[in-house]
DNA sequence: TCATTTTTCAAACAAATGTTTGAAAAAACC
DNA sequence: GGTTTTTTCAAACATTTGTTTGAAAAATGA
C-alpha cells in the first residue's frame, strides 16, 4: 500500500501498473488481488484511507461554525483547508508526496469514489455552501458556488504542483511549510469572497 | 484529429486509446501513424495547433504592457485570460470540449510539451512576474509567483470541470458564458493581488 | 493513358496490462 | 505435532496497447 501511494504521487494513478508498485513492493502481483481485490478497490481504499478522516474533521467544524453567531469568511475556510494540513502529521508518506496523492485522487479519480466518500464531499459543500451565503447575503447561489469552485481549485492544484510550489531552495517541502502556502491560500481566496 | 480532440476532452488524453480515435473517426489506426508519426506527436500536434496563437496573443499583450506608464493587476490578468475566452470563436469543437481539452493538456501534458510550446509559456511567466512586481513593488519573487500559480490553478480548474462551473440550468455552455466564467474569475483574483 | 506519388486499410507484432489459477509456504490454532 | 487457515508466489490467460508491414486503392501529373 505505501508502494502504491508513492507511485501514484510520484506518476500519477493512471501511469502505474500493478506490477510497478508489486516490484517496489518486493511482492507479487496476485498479492494485490489477495489483499483488496481489484486495482479500483486498491485506490478505493487508498482514497478512503486518507480522505475519510480529513472529511470528517471538516464536517465537524463546518457543523460547529453553524452554530456560530457570527463566523467569519476566513475561519470556513480554515475549516475546509486546516483538517488537510493537520492531517500531515500522520502520513504514512512523505508531506510532499502526501499532498500530491491526495492531489490526483480528487482531480482525477473523485468521480469512481466509493458513493461513502462522494456523500462526505456533497455533505460538505452543502454546509459551505450555507455557510457563506448566511455570512454574505447578497451572494447568489451560483455565486457561492463559482467561488469555493475557485477556492478548492487554487488548493488542488498547489497540491499537485506542490514541488512547483515548494519551490524555495532554503527550506524543503515540509510539513510547515505546506502550512504556511495553505495560509497564502487562505488569504488569496478570502480576498476573493470580500466582493 | 477533430475524433482525437473530442475524445481527448471527453475521457482524459490518457484514457483514450488510438482505436478509439480510429474508430470515431471512421478511419484506420496506421492511418495516424501516417498523418502523424505517433501518439505522442499527435498530442503535440493539438496542443501546439490550439495552445501557440493564445500564447503568442498572450505575450503580444504583456510586451504592450510593458511600454506602459501605470498597468493595473486587472489589465495584467486580462492579458492572460482573455485570449483563451477570444480562441473559442476559431474552436473546431464544442466550447465545452476545447476548455475541457486546453485544460487537460495543461494540466497533465506539460511536462512532455514540445520545446517550443514550453519556452511559450516560460516567457509568458517572466513577463507575467516582472509586471506584478512593478504594480506591487512589495511582493517578493515568491509572493508573485504563488499568486501566479493560484490564478493559473483557479482557472485551469475551472476549464477542466467545465461542466460543473456551467452547470447554470437556463443557458447552456456557450462561449457567452465562459466569457463571464473568466470574468468572475479575473475578479476573484485580482482580489487576491491586493493583499 | 500511363507512371508516380500519396493515402488507406486489414492483418500481424511485440509488449504491457489486470486478472486468474493452483500449489507451496507460513502462520495460527487446538 | 498435526490440522486448518492465511498468505505468498510463479506461471499462464485473455485483452488491450502503440507500432509496423505490405499490398491495394485513390489521387496526381505528364
Amino acid at each position: 500500500m505505501e508502494s502504491a501511494m508513492v507511485l501514484f504521487a510520484e506518476k500519477g494513478i493512471d501511469a502505474v501498473s500493478l506490477r510497478d508498485i508489486t516490484t517496489r513492493a518486493g511482492t507479487n502481483v496476485s498479492s494485490i488481488k489477495y489483499h483488496f481485490g481489484s486495482r479500483e478497490a486498491l485506490i478505493d481504499e487508498i482514497a478512503v484511507l486518507l480522505l475519510s478522516p480529513i472529511n470528517q474533521e471538516r464536517l465537524f467544524r463546518l457543523n460547529e461554525l453553524e452554530s456560530q453567531r457570527n463566523p467569519s469568511v476566513q475561519v470556513v475556510l480554515k475549516a475546509l483547508f486546516d483538517p488537510l494540513v493537520d492531517s500531515l502529521k500522520s502520513s504514512p508518506i512523505s508531506a510532499s508526496l502526501y499532498l500530491k496523492l491526495i492531489g490526483r485522487l480528487l482531480g482525477d479519480h473523485s468521480k469512481n469514489f466509493p458513493p461513502f466518500l462522494r456523500e462526505q464531499l456533497h455533505e460538505i459543500t452543502k454546509i459551505f455552501l450555507r455557510l457563506i451565503k448566511k455570512i454574505r447575503p447578497k451572494y447568489s447561489s451560483k455565486d457561492a458556488l463559482l467561488r469555493l469552485q475557485f477556492s478548492f481549485g487554487v488548493l488542488l492544484s498547489s497540491m499537485v504542483h506542490s514541488e512547483f510550489v515548494n519551490r524555495s531552495p532554503e527550506e524543503n517541502c515540509s510539513e510547515n511549510h505546506f502550512a504556511e502556502t495553505v495560509h497564502q491560500i487562505i488569504i488569496f481566496c478570502e480576498a476573493g469572497f470580500q466582493q
